[in-house]
DNA sequence: AATAAAAAGTGAGATATGTCACGCTAATTA
DNA sequence: TAATTAGCGTGACATATCTCACTTTTTATT
C-alpha cells in the first residue's frame, strides 16, 4: 500500500489518519502473467491502481484482431473507464504481460472515498486531466507521423516500458504491423 | 449564461444563488469566423464554454499542414488543456470555423470556482472523464479502421457536425487526404 | 535436455492512400 | 458585377504499409 501513498502523496498532501481512511477502501489482488483482468462483455467493478507489473488494455476486432489502446504500469490507473464508470459490460479487455499486483477500487467505494475525503476527488481530476492530455498527444502523434516517426517517439515517452514488451506488442500499439516495424529499425531510411 | 446553467445542471443541482457565484467567473467574448481564439507559442488564460458557434482545435506540422484534434460546438469546453492546466505556451491553435460566443475561464477563477462550489469540481471530473473516454474512442477508430469506415463513424457519431463543416476539414480531422475523403463516396466499394 | 510455442526477420507481391496537376463550381470580397 | 479565393471532384502515378509465406532465433513447457 506504501506505494499508492507515494503516488497520492505527488499531488496532494494527507496525513496518516486519512490515509488509514483511503487505504481500507482499496482491496490487493495479485494476477499471473497472461491471466485477464477485465475480459469483454463482463461487469467492470473496479478501477485497478497497479502496484507491480504491467498489462495491457486492448480492443479485440473480430474477436482476433488485438489493438493496444494503452500499456499500464507501476502507478496508473488502468480500467475500462466506459464501462467502469457507465457501469455497462466491458467492451475491452485487460490483460496481464507480467505478473501484476493490483489495488481495486469499486465505484461504490470510489464515491464513498471522494464523499470521506474531498480532496481525492481533486486527486482523481489531475490524473484524469492528465490521461487526457496524454491521449491527445497520442491523437497528434497518430494525425502527423508515419509508422517509423510513432515508433522513435513511443522510445523517447516511454525508454522504460520498451525494454518490457515485445515487438508484436509495440506494433499493436504503435497500429503497424509486426514485419513493417521490424523493417524500420533494420533498413532505416 | 443560460446555456451554462442548463449544461451544467445536467451534471449536478445547483441553486439560484450557486449559479450567481458561479456565473461571476465568466467572461462572455465574441468572436468572428476565421479568428484565433488560441494561438501556438501564446500563453492561455483561459478554458472556453462555447455558448454558440463553432470551433476546431488543431496542431500545426511545419507550420503548414492543420491536423485537427477536435472540433467542439455548443455546450462544449475546449482550450489547449496541456498549456492551461500547466500555464505553458500553447502548442495547439484553436480557430472559429463560425461566428463563436464564448465563456472565459481562467485558471485562478477556476480554483476559486472550485473551492466556492466544491460540486463543481465534481462537475468538471465528469467532463473530463468523458473527455477521457470520447479521446480513447477516436484512437480505437484510428487503430482499427481505414478512411471509410471512419467516415462512417464519424457520421454515425456526429451527424449535426457533419453538416456544418467542409470536407477538406473533416479529412483533417479523420486523418485522410481530402482526394481520398472526396472518392469514398463516389466510387463506394 | 528435448520439444513445443512464441517472437522476430525477410522476400515478394498486393493494395490503400498520398501526391500532384488540372478543371469546374460556389462563395466571398472588392 | 467582376474578380479573387476556397471547395470539391478526378485522373495518373508514387509510395508506405499490409499480407502471406517461409525461416531463424528465442523463450517457455514438459
Amino acid at each position: 500500500m506504501n506505494s499508492l501513498r507515494k503516488h497520492i502523496e505527488k499531488e496532494i498532501s494527507i496525513t496518516d489518519d486519512e490515509f488509514s481512511m483511503i487505504e481500507a477502501f482499496f482491496r490487493p489482488i495479485a494476477f499471473k502473467k497472461n491471466n485477464f483482468i477485465i475480459k469483454e462483455n463482463e461487469k467492470v467493478d473496479d478501477v485497478f491502481f497497479i502496484q507491480t507489473g504491467l498489462v495491457k488494455l486492448f480492443y479485440l476486432d473480430n474477436n482476433v484482431d488485438e489493438h493496444i489502446i494503452s500499456f499500464a504500469m507501476e502507478d496508473w490507473w488502468e480500467t475500462d473507464f466506459n464501462a467502469y464508470f457507465r457501469e455497462s459490460k466491458a467492451t475491452l479487455n485487460l490483460k496481464c504481460i507480467e505478473d501484476t499486483e493490483v489495488l481495486c477500487l469499486s465505484l461504490k467505494d470510489y464515491r464513498k472515498l471522494c464523499n470521506t475525503i474531498p480532496k481525492m476527488e481533486h486527486f482523481f481530476l489531475e490524473k484524469s486531466i492528465s490521461g487526457h492530455i496524454a491521449n491527445q498527444n497520442r491523437i497528434i502523434s497518430m494525425l502527423t507521423s508515419n509508422a517509423k516517426e510513432k515508433y522513435e517517439q513511443f522510445l523517447k515517452i516511454y525508454p522504460s516500458l520498451h525494454q518490457r514488451i515485445s515487438k508484436k506488442l509495440l506494433a499493436s500499439y504503435l497500429g503497424v504491423s509486426r514485419e513493417t516495424l521490424s523493417r524500420l529499425y533494420y533498413k532505416p531510411k
